[in-house]
Order: C-alpha cells, then structure tokens, then sequence
DNA sequence: ATGCCATGGCTGCCATGA
C-alpha cells in the first residue's frame, strides 16, 4: 500500500502535476494540501478519468485539504470528516480523514503562524493540540496515519539554518513540543525518521532515497542549492510502523514545469 | 532589512506563504 503526501499549493494550478504524480507513483492514497479552491472548482472529472475518487473539506481561495483513492487500490474511502474536532477556527479547510484499506488516514495542512507574536501562532499551537487530541481518539480505535504538512521542522537538522530561524515559526521550541505532544498522545511515530533514523543527511537530495528536506522556496534557487526544510510529514502507529517498506521524498517532482514549493512524501507499507 | 517566486482575489495591487 503506498500513501503520499503532498502540499499542491493549489491543485488547479497544479493539476497537471498531480496527473503526473499518480501515472508515475500510482498511490493508492494521495493526501493533498493547499488545495485553494472551493469545492464545486475541485477537477474530479479528470481525476475520476485518472482513476481516483476524491472526499475533501474546502474552504475556496485558501487551505483546503483533500484525500484520493485509487479505483483498484486499497480500498474506497468511507466514513469521511472535515474538520478537525476541537480546532478554534472551523471555518479554515485544513483537516479531513477517511478510513481506507482499514487505516485512518488524515490530510492535515497545520497553520503556519506567520511569526511567533502574532496571533494566528497562538493559534498554530491551539491546533496542534486539537490534533493531539484527536490523534489519541484515532489511534485508540484502530491503525492511523496522519498524513500532512506540519508547519514544523521536528530538529534542528531539518531544517537549513537553524541560527536563520531563530525568533521565527517553524522551529521554536514550542511548537516542536506540541508537535511531539501529537505523536505522544497518539503513540505514533514520525515515518521517516522511523524508517531512516534521525541520522539521514541533509545534504545528499539525490541520493536513492532522494532529500530528507520536503521543502523549498521558489525563491533565489533555493531548491538548487537544497535550502529547504522538513515539514512533511507522515505520523503513524507502531503496528502500521511495523509494516513500513520505504519511505521517501520524489526530488523529480519537485522539478520541472511550475512545481508546488513542496516535494511528495511517499509511505510505502507492506501488505 | 527586504526581495527573491508563486498563487488567488479583484483588476493594478494586496494577502499569503515558511
């Protein structure tokens, strides 16, 4: 069973993109992120011509997540929720979750916080403690994979420069303990680094296992020169852990013809 | 210290991103 995820950073200006992804890694589960479109604008006849069914929870011009499912893949999605129990803002799309091959299975897009006193930071922290919460619920029930663009870098080694970010979001020691706060409360681990070991180099992007970095900024060729982050993650229980072949991050998609700034993050699971 | 690039919304810029 492979799931992906992947912050599109709008799936209309990116659906080209995504039609690539799913011919080239043929996922059975895609959780989308920034999908910045309402949902009567959301493609699903193409992605339905592609072979993939579609729940999502949008918002219109901003957030907006989603999950597809292959046909012929591990399963139809059911039980679907938008919206993250608990979270302050309901009206912000950045949460929704389905059962799918008997996993649930979340794409979340947690709230960048824009600097540490402003006051959607209070609120990234707030989320993440929702989602804390609502990790407890699900992994009491049954095998969970939580699939999304965190908003944090874990360590230090995820991220570029560390001593940049500083007085920033992204690596405060706050948010990395609500960030862990959600994989204590759920006992889930971090997929990657479960898989590789927090040892795995930042500064070897093509290496077989491609980057360890799932971000970078358009801006001043940073992908180039691998400035980028962690921020991607895949959070799942120990017995689904268990069951991890690979785990890795798709450099190729990160390239080409109007890129998302995000790289695909792919789970590879035994069956 | 700011812009670098890219998106959407509303129409020549502003908001957002990390």
């Amino acid at each position: 069973m492979r799931l992906i995820s992947w912050n599109v950073a709008s799936l209309r200006a990116r659906l080209p993109r995504v039609l690539e992804l799913l011919e080239d890694l043929r996922p059975d589960v895609l959780a989308l992120q920034e999908t910045k479109c309402g949902r009567d604008q959301l493609p699903l006849l193409e992605l339905a011509a592609a072979g993939y069914d579609v729940v999502d929870h949008s918002q219109g011009a901003w957030n907006g997540v989603a999950i597809l499912t292959r046909h012929d893949g591990a399963g139809e999605p059911t039980d679907p929720l938008g919206g993250l129990p608990g979270e302050d803002d309901p009206t912000e799309a950045r949460w929704i979750e389905a059962t799918v091959g008997g996993i649930r299975v979340a794409s979340v897009y947690v709230i960048n916080g824009k600097a540490l006193d402003h006051p959607d930071y209070r609120r990234k922290l707030s989320f993440l403690r929702a989602m804390a919460a609502r990790a407890e619920t699900l992994a009491a029930a049954g095998p969970t994979v939580i699939l999304g663009d965190m908003n944090v870098c874990p360590t230090d080694a995820d991220c570029y420069a560390p001593e940049r970010f500083t007085g920033t979001t992204h690596t405060s020691p706050e948010e990395r303990a609500a960030l862990a706060g959600v994989l204590e409360a759920g006992g889930l681990v971090d997929a990657f680094i479960h898989h590789h070991g927090e040892g795995f180099p930042a500064d070897d992007p093509k290496g077989v296992d491609g980057p360890r970095y799932t971000w970078w900024d358009y801006r001043a060729g940073s992908f180039h020169k691998n400035l980028g982050l962690r921020i991607d993650l895949a959070l799942v229980d120990r017995a689904t852990a268990e069951r991890i072949e690979r785990v890795w991050v798709s450099r190729e998609h990160r390239k080409g013809t109007k890129p998302s700034d995000h790289a695909p993050l792919v789970v590879d699971l035994r069956d």
